[in-house]
DNA sequence: ATAGAAATAAGACTCATTCTCATTTTAGGC
DNA sequence: GCCTAAAATGAGAATGAGTCTTATTTCTAT
């Protein structure tokens, strides 16, 4: 993979911030350096980056947002700005709770595990 | 709300099935006894089944999966056919690696937590 | 049975994401 | 440093999931 300026940049969007950008987000902080980068660059850099494990996605309700902390993290997602805060890691759920910021009011757990099902691993 | 014909039918479709199926699938089954259903009453019928706590919404990265299992729980989710698992809850994420079924195999795990953020919750 | 409110089907619309393609940039060998 | 082929880019078209609009139909409470 080559590492372009755009793709210098957007890792430097990502980690310069705990912030959990969206694409549009990343786009408007790399044009403040790099002008004439299209909404398509960032998007394909962004799947690039991310199956080089440079790049983590985020899918929740409000849509996606990047992550230049790759490791596998919990996240606490507001309903109501949307905004994705970072969790310590890793804590089991009942410690997660009382780990919660001051004022942070959980109203929902969602726990997703991915990988391949018995099925689709025994095929080549 | 009106338990209409569309809306009962809905919930039979989620109740008999365990497969988490999208909209789409969701109005394939529906269409099977109401051929005349649209595709914008199911969308607006699982919103309306969701807002009065009768249907879950699973959002993978693989797009909006239908639940009518209300209660959160752990969700397996293979990345290779999509298909969306239940899995027992509740049980910490150590444990649940084992509870796994047979040949299932674990690539990520992605915890969250939804709800107000301490701004959020201080505001009006 | 009827009227008013709510829900429906159909299709237009939106908007995030992906794709296409002509042009530009990059990295490696000279 | 220069050249070349491969890879990446910008611009805009295309896609597709989900939402909205509207005229019509169906509920349900009286």
């Amino acid at each position: 993979m080559r590492m372009t300026r755009q793709r210098r940049e957007i890792l430097a969007v990502l980690s310069r911030t705990r912030s959990h950008p969206s694409a549009e987000e990343v786009l408007r902080q790399v044009r403040t350096t790099l002008p004439r980068v299209s909404l398509g660059s960032v998007y394909r850099n962004l799947k690039t980056l991310r199956e080089a494990g440079l790049v983590r996605e985020i899918v929740t309700a409000e849509g996606r947002r990047y992550d230049a902390v790759t490791a596998p993290h919990p996240h606490f997602v507001c309903e109501r700005c949307s905004r994705v805060f970072d969790l310590a890691r890793p804590l089991p759920p009942r410690a997660l709770r009382r780990a919660l910021p001051q004022g942070f009011a959980v109203s929902q757990i969602h726990l997703e595990l991915r990988g391949t099902c018995s099925e689709c691993g025994s095929q080549p």
